[in-house]
DNA sequence: AGCCAAGATGACAGCGCTGGTCAAATTTAG
DNA sequence: CTAAATTTGACCAGCGCTGTCATCTTGGCT
């Protein structure tokens, strides 16, 4: 009922180990052996049995995530994705929810890496952004893809897909002022999230380019939560002057401060336009939907298994790495935002 | 570095054979003997190698989590408890969600079955409410544990795990009844899910245990969604008699139905009360937060993995396995209910 | 054609564990 | 104290695959 590798082998009129030499693409298999061999395979719908893989080899069929992220609906995204890349390439997914802040984390993730013998580990943040966990892995020599916000790639490393918050937030600052704001806030994320950080330089920069100040009171720090934005626009709707338009860090501060606006008789969008980041499932669960920048997290994370493979081959030459994907994050144009103030100020 | 089974052997003074026999708790080992094992066990800090295992032994050590629930939340919490359980036991989780209503699906599973050589399955909805499944499932011989909504357990079913929806919708009720509310609405979720008509039936329950009349107007139809909330509670507010209080199925609904009433200037917890279920974060974010019944997740999951290891246990006695867990979720009080309407009608 | 190096392929051992068989050691019952 | 029952160990094969190394081809060159 299922096919081994000997199968295979006799099928393909080649040895086992010409067949194993198939499946893990090492070099000096002739053309048309490779072929017999690909045919047989695709004939007897071969799966190669990962437990028999992990025993024999030192390396591992198995990858890892290790997430510590609130968000229930950015999870699950990552875990589609990777999951697809992995069933391509006949991986395992080990997924490993823990706790970032705990002091212990570094040997925690070591432990994971070596008991359960992974072959490599994608971190998002804020893993990704976590420098010992970095130097730690390196030292074990086990690869790893990280998740981080960027625009540039760097030329010296290899192992990083980019989310260009930057520009993403340029974008949705440009959709505000192509409305007609002139009057803008940004409500942070935390500090400590690189993500919050390229956002408001994004904000930053499209107000610039426009020739407009930075007004320093219509930036509130924050978190990312629903009860920080719901904060951060009570404070900003306590002010002589007030925003306009409200660019929120993520979809539930977006959310919060749609609330707070909610509460203080405020509508939405004719008296206040509110914009989000993330296109979660809760941007389009709040009344009006928000106009927000969408990551195609599912495609993110499927890319960076690939890259993660790309490295874990057995054959493979590191330093040819080049790639190192940048996705921006899309405009998602809803009712939350329009132009400038109906009424008379 | 990583200890063997030979290095756990020598360790105790006893055989490999011993040591294996303790591993996969085979009958006839004295006490005393296993308990020094289970010392050295314990001082090596000896995990097996699930690679070897799984490819010794015709059983397996991964179970398999399939979902369709698009409620991320909910997924995160099940996955967490399923983890904790298995890493307790030594044994892997692979997850793999997928789409209910594909017409493949029972294929789709079996196939995940035999591929992955999955030793068990845990069955949430609508999963663990498809009877082919399930026959599916037995066909194949694997075990598998089904999380429902139930409260009465079945001496003949030995692989569930229920929750009791009624009692927990009947406490809620209660609770609003206690509250003064005598017009009180119920807001259904999806009628497939048996979870709504036990909710339902608990809510009913309720009102004719005080010996009130259910007014058919005040049942609702509608989907487990945000958007199915909005449009109840349109809808219950455009009735000439309308309620004082409304129970949503599922958070969700009621956050729905909590922004549909604002829009309308209907005070909450004022003019209208309104309660939730399943305590989602959700709940928290919703202004005011929701009153809403509490459902455990993760302990209801790492109980249904306990349950499943019995089954997969190779010594196993599967008709002695009586345990069939019930959880009630647990009435959580917040301020979107209040005592009847303040103002007079 | 003849020779050689590089490339392609195969034979074989062994990864860590389980399952089986059987015999030896130990305990328990009578 | 002996027979029977129970517990333990020694030993072997083998799960399906990979790593090593030896062997066989191939094609380039004189």
């Amino acid at each position: 009922m299922k096919a081994t590798i000997n199968d295979v082998a006799k099928h393909a009129g080649v040895s086992i180990k010409t067949v194993s030499r198939v499946m893990n693409n090492e070099p000096s298999v002739r053309k048309d052996t490779f072929d017999k061999v690909m045919a047989a395979i695709a004939d007897l719908q071969y799966q190669p049995n990962s437990a028999a893989r992990n025993l024999a080899s030192t390396r591992s069929y198995s990858i890892g995530y290790i997430y510590d992220n609130p968000n229930a609906y950015y999870i699950i995204d990552m875990q589609k994705g990777l999951l697809d890349s992995c069933k391509k390439h006949g991986y395992e997914l080990l997924i490993h929810p823990t706790n970032a802040k705990s002091p212990g984390i570094v040997e925690e993730v070591k432990e994971l890496v070596s008991k359960s013998r992974l072959a490599g580990l994608i971190l998002t943040p804020p893993f990704s952004e976590m420098p010992h966990i970095a130097a730690a892995l390196e030292e074990m020599n086990v690869d790893f893809v990280r998740i981080i916000s960027g625009s540039t790639p760097s030329p010296s490393i290899n192992n990083c897909v980019l989310i260009d918050d930057f520009t993403a937030a340029f974008k949705i600052t440009n959709h505000l002022l192509e409305l007609g704001h002139t009057d803008i806030a940004f409500l942070c994320g935390d500090e400590e999230h690189s993500s919050s950080g390229e956002r408001l330089a994004g904000f930053k920069a499209a107000l610039t380019k426009r020739g407009l100040q930075v007004n320093p009171k219509f930036i509130v720090p924050g978190h990312y939560s629903f009860e920080s934005g719901v904060e951060g626009a009570k404070k900003l709707m306590a002010l002589a002057k007030r925003p306009t338009a409200i660019f929120a860090c993520n979809d539930e501060i977006a959310a919060g401060a749609l609330f707070s606006a909610r509460l203080m008789n405020i509508q939405i969008p004719e008296e206040l336009s509110i914009a989000g980041f993330e296109n979660s499932p809760f941007s389009r669960q709040t009344w009006p939907p928000l106009t927000t920048a969408h990551q195609p997290n599912s495609t993110i994370a499927a890319q960076a298994a690939e890259l993660l493979f790309k490295h874990t081959r057995p054959n493979a030459n590191k330093a040819q790495i080049h790639a190192q994907p940048v996705f921006i994050p899309e405009l998602v144009v809803r009712e939350s935002t329009s132009s400038q103030p109906h009424q008379k100020k």
